[in-house]
DNA sequence: GACAGCATACCGACTGGTAGGTATGGTAAT
DNA sequence: ATTACCATACCTACCAGTCGGTATGCTGTC
């Protein structure tokens, strides 16, 4: 959590979100510090007053990409479901409706960067890492919350759940940008929800029993 | 597919590998072309005689990683399998097996670079689609065949699992880049087996009446 | 088989533009 | 008047791409 935005100046807000929407279009190392300065309409006198580098910039906007979208998602209406796993698909369908606009728009800036600089550089990669992960934190209780509730005993954890819907959505949005077409993700998402489905909520046994007699095996069970 | 091998001189592939492997470690915008060349043993001189920019290394790099993976992977042991399910489920577990060594090692090539390049290369943007989509394709017949098999009547086509999986995939190596660790990566191909188990070995009946009576519907089938 | 003629392959110094960062100065607010 | 904020001008390292040059073939011709 960096400081409140409040507090930040407008310029440095302006200069930040710039950077959030010229990184996503363009990558880290490809954008230089005059675009950030042309997108927010401000020169690099300004820039260099807030941020001492550029990796402190990218730095800042990582924090500032976690304290934007953690607000977000916290203050989205789905979160006020009852039902935990209700929460959860809600979380997908929320993460399939807002992709709107452009890839810059609703595309993933830390995991746009960390591709480019996890082996170069440490300190930026932690930040985006610890975007990623706080992200997927927050799903791990509705997880367990939903596993607790049908007793599940599954060969696999809520942590690793949460991580998964996040390495999905990320991979949604590279075929997206490599199709230049949101389509294709929405329907990544919509395997990740029929996967989420398929663990919580079983085939009827109904299903399962025509699909049993279906194989040969109909009866055995009566 | 691009010139065979054969036809392409020494220090061409030499340079062709050695991008595959700077490129994947720093992305596309920071690799200089003399970071390539060192990795390579030659000079600019060389470098330039082969590529007229490095634009056109990048898409002959992205040739030269759809025709070395198409051929890695045509030619594993597990297409050899006689069940066409088997067959794509032995492709997941397959991914998963040769994740081995540092991330630029195992890492997708096209993967990386697009993110970087999509709004600002088109050429290149197209070049790694296509390595994407044409190996994504792969999958297609037993992923087709497998619904045929079992008689499925899903809301979802072959093609579309196959993006999926490989939208997974993609999101697994950049979950292994925030964490630079590829353990993280392997637990994501696990859920990405279970979903595709899932849909076409959807549990047994035994299990599906255990479940609706733990929910309070057993032996309304009986 | 020797030699001319030419293409391919490679080297490394050089250039020209670019981009991160600095130095300096000016303005408004406290 | 000091400080925060921001603009302009400038510095300098870096890097894609160039160019003159050398070495090594390959091909036909006498």
């Amino acid at each position: 959590m960096t400081m409140p935005e409040a507090q930040q100046h407008e310029s440095k807000t302006r200069l930040l979100k710039a950077a959030l929407h010229v990184i996503r279009a363009k990558g880290y190392s490809a954008t230089r510090v005059e675009d950030i300065c042309d997108a927010a309409g401000l020169t690099k006198g300004s820039f260099f007053h807030h941020f001492k580098s550029k990796e402190d910039l990218a730095l800042a906007a990582a924090g500032y990409w976690s304290d934007t979208t953690s607000a977000f998602f916290a203050s989205a209406p789905y979160r006020a479901l009852p039902d935990p796993l209700d929460r959860l698909l809600a979380y997908i369908d929320f993460r399939k409706a807002i992709m709107q606009g452009g890839l810059p728009d609703f595309t993933c800036l830390v995991g746009t960067m960390v591709q480019e600089i996890y082996d170069t550089h440490p300190a930026l990669r932690e930040a985006c890492n610890r975007s990623i992960s706080e992200h997927a934190a927050t799903l791990v209780p509705d997880i367990r919350a939903a596993m607790r509730k049908r007793g599940m005993r599954g060969k696999w954890t809520a942590e690793s759940l949460a991580l998964y819907t996040q390495a999905s959505i990320q991979g949604a949005f590279i075929l997206a940008k490599s199709r230049q077409n949101a389509a294709i993700a929405a329907d990544c998402i919509d395997h990740l929800r029929r996967y989420v489905e398929l663990l919580f909520h079983p085939p009827h046994a109904e299903d399962a029993l025509a699909r049993l007699s279906h194989l040969g095996f109909g009866g055995k069970l009566i």
